[in-house]
DNA sequence: ATCGTCAATCGGCGATCGACGATGATGAGG
DNA sequence: CCTCATCATCGTCGATCGCCGATTGACGAT
C-alpha cells in the first residue's frame, strides 16, 4: 500500500461527482439553470416526466452537496443551482493536482 | 414533459461524472498523475491494496471514457492520465450551460 | 513445449441505486 | 377545524455496483 490520496478527500470528491453521475440528474440541473427563477417540484416533475418522489430523491442528492438550493415557499420549495458552486464544482483538474475537495457543508 | 436536455447528452455527461463518482477510482487517478509515468495494474494494485480483479475493473470504467489510457508492454500493460481529457473533462458549467458533452469515444 | 507472470474476465455476494406507490407532514384557504 | 395542495419520507422491487476468488488468456523465459 503506497502513498495514497487520504480516503476521506477522495470519498468527497466521489460524492460530488456522484451527484452528476445520472443522467436525470443532469437534466435537473441543466433545467434548473436555464430557467433561471427558482422551480418548484411540481414544476420539474412536469418537466422530466418521473414520480414526484422519485424527482425528490434527486433533488435531495443534489441538496445535499449544496450543488442545488432550496427555500421554502409557503406550501411548496423552491429549487435553484448554487451559483457559488458551479465555479467550485470539482474539476478533472483538480483530482489529477490532488487539491483538496471542495466542502459541500461550508462556503462553496 | 417540458424542454430537458437531450437524453443522450445527459448520459454522455452522466457516464464522464460516474468515472469519478467513486473514491478508489479518485485515488487511482491521482496516483497514476503524480507519479508521472505510466504504470502497471500491479503497481496500482500494491498501491491501493485491493484484489487485482477490482483494480482491473476500476482501470476499465476509467479507460471507457478515454479519461486514462491504456498501452500494452509485454506482458504488462501501462496505464497513464490522458493529459487532454483533463482539460476537456466536463465540468459543472458545462452542465449548467446545456453545452454538448465531449464524446468519450471522439479525441478530446 | 512448458512454466511462471501479468492482467482480463467470469460468477457470486452484499450493498447501493433509481424507480415506483403509498403514507405522512406542513402550510394555505375556506 | 377541515380540506386541499405540495412535498418529503417510507417500503419495496429489480438493476447495477464494488468487491472478491477463481479461471482464462497472452506473453517471455527457460
Amino acid at each position: 500500500m503506497g502513498d495514497l490520496l487520504d480516503r476521506d478527500t477522495a470519498r468527497t470528491y466521489a460524492s460530488w461527482f456522484r451527484a452528476l453521475a445520472d443522467p436525470t440528474r443532469v437534466q435537473i440541473v441543466e433545467y434548473l439553470a436555464r430557467h433561471a427563477r427558482p422551480m418548484s417540484v411540481g414544476e420539474v416533475v412536469a418537466a422530466v416526466g418521473l414520480a414526484q418522489s422519485t424527482v425528490s430523491q434527486h433533488l435531495k442528492i443534489l441538496t445535499e452537496v449544496r450543488f442545488v438550493l432550496v427555500e421554502p415557499v409557503g406550501t411548496a420549495r423552491h429549487y435553484r443551482v448554487n451559483d457559488a458552486c458551479v465555479g467550485c464544482f470539482p474539476s478533472a483538474a483538480d483530482v489529477v493536482m490532488g487539491r483538496p475537495a471542495p466542502e459541500p457543508n461550508g462556503v462553496c
